[in-house]
DNA sequence: TAGTGGTCTAGACCACGTT
DNA sequence: ACGTGGTCTAGACCACTAG
């Protein structure tokens, strides 16, 4: 049986004299594959996907390399398997999945009960520095700004303020965002195609500035828990800065390591 | 071939009416008898377990089970693969591994240069309620406090009580925490036989006590990110708790979401 | 060159959900 | 009964490390 042909495909090539590191496994160029069709839309949230047998037979591999690939995309929630059903695509208006990035939770017997939001305003600013470095914006493009307050249980208990390229969230207004009742990124991956999938955030405490302390019904200089998140879509490319401030009296950020 | 008597080996038992969800595969299996090698001390932190093929003569299987069982112990940073060496245990000692759990960052070109620590006191103490539920220990037990100021680039940054139940740590003392240069949960390690593994935080912002503020060295009431952590063995057992108070003017505390 | 983990295959059977 | 993901096997070969 001829495997070369095989080989060959694996990007193995050795053509530089420097060391490349540019061994890339037969199931990561599937992954990539796969996240292309992701990208693209052929395969849209809430789909389900081919099965692992019609995707060997596609890409011309056996079942388990397919099976691989599937493994990392599913442990990064880009992808739910669901045993006897199928694989789907993650989508941010499942219930399961709806808050994934909303860490707060409180000892309390049943948790957080209600969670909404009421927009203070939406308007379309010149990009800053850093909103352009980070969203590869040029000079004189703009940024989508949003203010809000959540509330916890209808206690006022988080300001945001949201930074989105304006490139790819052209339409976005205040009316839009007051009229849809659904979660921010369930908005981003319905109207406007952009699906978030990871972030990174950075955790500091703060003395609450008046114009905040005012909405969260707090003393100004009360201590707020401050987030600052870039949040990124396929190719980790970002999408979203976001600045919150969380009252942290009734609520905990809650994490795990290992 | 009889298969039949590995599939027993299973613990398919459907003996009780009941739906009970008792199945466990067989990787599953070989994943809890390796955690018991592990907790027995018969492979010890830093030392190489046996290479796939050995575990899979040994337990009976094929090497892709072993393999996958190995798989969830490395990504449970439990074990450390390493291409054409071997798995080894992990261990708090190694300098990639050793502040896995001190999740402080600085955008600052070159990050946490130094970090050492000043014991304030160590103290044995009655453990109260919440200590004695959380460790199993019995009314009258008790548990060892520890106080410590800790210095990120030679400034003071954390202000932390921790708490251990005392008979899993008995002859832990000021001399020892201030004789021995190695980090906590290094020692813990080498001179208790406790392997922390994993941990359960719950942050926080609040107001620096008067107390804190001093050892800090920053005004009473600024703010502060509250840090509440217990820690775990094996088995998912408790075997610290630990209640830090982190200034974040120069660092912060980082986190991916996904 | 030998030994280890890492990848890949082909095929079998099991558990789960739906029809 | 059928289709899906989930488990398991046996064997081959590749990539990396060290003696």
């Amino acid at each position: 049986m001829n495997k070369t042909a095989k080989r060959v495909a694996r990007s193995s090539s050795r053509q530089s004299p420097v060391a490349v590191a540019s061994f890339s496994p037969l199931y990561k160029q599937i992954k990539d594959l796969l996240l292309q069709s992701l990208e693209s839309g052929e395969f849209k949230p809430g789909e389900m996907i081919p099965s692992e047998q019609e995707l060997a037979v596609r890409f011309k591999v056996s079942q388990g390399t397919v099976r691989k690939a599937i493994d990392e995309l599913s442990a990064e929630n880009v992808l739910i398997r669901r045993q006897g059903k199928g694989t789907f695509v993650a989508t941010h208006h499942e219930p399961e999945v709806r808050y994934r990035f909303l860490r707060m939770a409180t000892d309390n017997p049943e948790g957080v009960k209600r969670t909404h939001s009421e927009i203070l305003s939406c308007d379309e600013i010149e990009a800053n520095d850093v909103q352009r470095q980070v969203f590869g914006l040029s000079v004189g493009q703009k940024v989508i700004c949003i203010k809000r307050v959540m509330y916890l249980s209808h206690q006022p208990a988080v300001y945001e303020e949201i930074y989105l390229p304006e490139p790819a969230f052209q339409g976005l207004s205040f009316a839009l965002l007051t009229t849809e009742k659904m979660p921010l990124y369930g908005l981003f991956e319905s109207h406007f195609g952009v699906q978030l999938l990871r972030c990174d955030e950075k955790l500091r405490a703060v003395s609450a500035p008046k114009e905040v302390a005012k909405y969260l019904k707090i003393e100004e200089g009360s201590p707020l828990l401050s987030i600052e998140r870039v949040a990124y879509t396929y190719g980790e490319k970002a999408m979203e800065i976001r600045k919150g401030l969380y009252l942290t009296e009734h609520y905990y950020y809650r994490n795990s390591l290992n």
